[in-house]
DNA sequence: TCAATAAGAAAACGGCGTTCTCTTATTGAC
DNA sequence: GTCAATAAGAGAACGCCGTTTTCTTATTGA
């Protein structure tokens, strides 16, 4: 392997780190993403990676980070103007639906991702995932301007929530897939496009409710304490 | 240690094993919950416990299967009658908040816990499981006799969700504790309870609107495809 | 031309969940 | 009471993981 000294050849060695991770991600999910499946598929040796990314929950950060910038920019491209609750959750959920590694990626980002990793680097992609969130609100707030800016900020980490929750119960293993196809089980078996699509609809219909029956600028119950 | 032969004697070793368990989850969290850990702290031997239970899931299983059903006890004890959504939804939310462990095993449950195990032993879990998700649907129907059985039913599933997706967000790691120290994170230092109280409010708020504009026996968009 | 630098490579580390092997306490049949 | 069969206890070993350490050597700028 030629040796990357100059800060693009860098860059590109850090670029085919997470290319491959997104690649070995996609081939054999979470499990089968070691740092030996990483290395092995980036074509380069595994303590090497440690040159480019401090620990592996930095590098699945990285990538949920580009994921969530792709996903709130197609988000910002849809919605121009007021929409019903109705197509907006539609809009939300195909958001997702359309990202099972953003939404694979979530699912892992509090009990995993956001550990081993220092301060400083956590900070960072906090900072950048918040501007990421913030933008999503916005769209939001265009799409239901009914809901203040806090509402809709509650409602994007929410949803963010229920996208953790969901995911992994619409993904199981194949232990799990296995009792899903007898009948006593099927009702669990409900496909993640169809779970978060009901789940939006609800949590946006409950939003536009409670903020009806609060006159007062409190967004929710406990944003006031 | 003397040698457990008689199936009385058995049943002994399992319960100390789901009771080192415990103790350790309690004390050190599910990262310190390793199986030299419970072995040392049930006093036994670490290959031992796969004579008790045929894996680490296993014996996770068990313990979220007891406070599940713990919990439902509790909540139909309370509940006898119909009451505002509010009340509902503050009832819930307690019952949450009342069992950390048992929201632990649940935001566990989809990831890891259905796992590395037999699809007989999962069959069985499983199964016991749902008696218990069944119960709480029950008494939801009991305290808001509006919703529809099956969207009770809906409405338990995405409260299991909503608790896994808040429970790690809401109980980060030291790592992320130090940054939700800082203002500029702040926001997102939510406790879970009130975390979890408002979004079961929205959630059963949500529900009801839906349930209303729905007239058929429907309970959500999808279940009807 | 050459010493300094740092990227690549490989071995080693500690820890994990799990399996294998061996010992030996306990048992029920005789 | 004796004894072979059984199976629980004990501990070593396994393979994998993420990570660290060490060594080599290609590349660089003076």
């Amino acid at each position: 392997m030629i040796r990357a000294r100059s800060p693009e050849a860098k860059a590109k060695r850090r670029a085919q780190i997470l290319r491959a991770t997104a690649d070995v991600l996609a081939a054999d999910g979470l499990e089968g993403c070691s740092l030996n499946a990483i290395a092995s598929r980036a074509g380069i040796v595994k303590s090497n990676i440690y040159r480019y990314f401090e620990s592996r929950e930095e590098i699945l950060l990285r990538l949920l980070l580009d994921d969530l910038t792709g996903t709130c920019d197609g988000l910002s491209m849809i919605v121009s103007g007021p929409m019903s609750v109705k197509e907006t959750a539609q809009l939300l959920a195909n958001g997702f639906v359309a990202s099972p590694r953003l939404c694979l990626l979530i699912s892992q980002l509090a009990p995993t991702l956001e550990h081993n990793i220092r301060t400083d680097t956590l900070r960072e992609i906090k900072r950048a995932l918040l501007v990421q969130s913030n933008r999503a609100s916005a769209a939001l707030t265009t799409a239901l301007p009914a809901l203040p800016h806090a509402t809709a900020q509650q409602a994007i980490h929410l949803l963010f929530s229920l996208v953790a929750g969901l995911w992994p119960m619409s993904n199981p293993g194949p232990e799990l897939a296995n009792l899903l196809a007898e009948p006593e089980f099927a009702p669990l078996g409900q496909s993640f496009a169809d779970r978060i699509h009901d789940a939006i609809l609800i949590l946006l219909s409950g939003l536009t409710t409670v903020a009806k029956q609060d006159p007062h600028n409190r967004a929710l119950p406990h944003s006031g304490h």
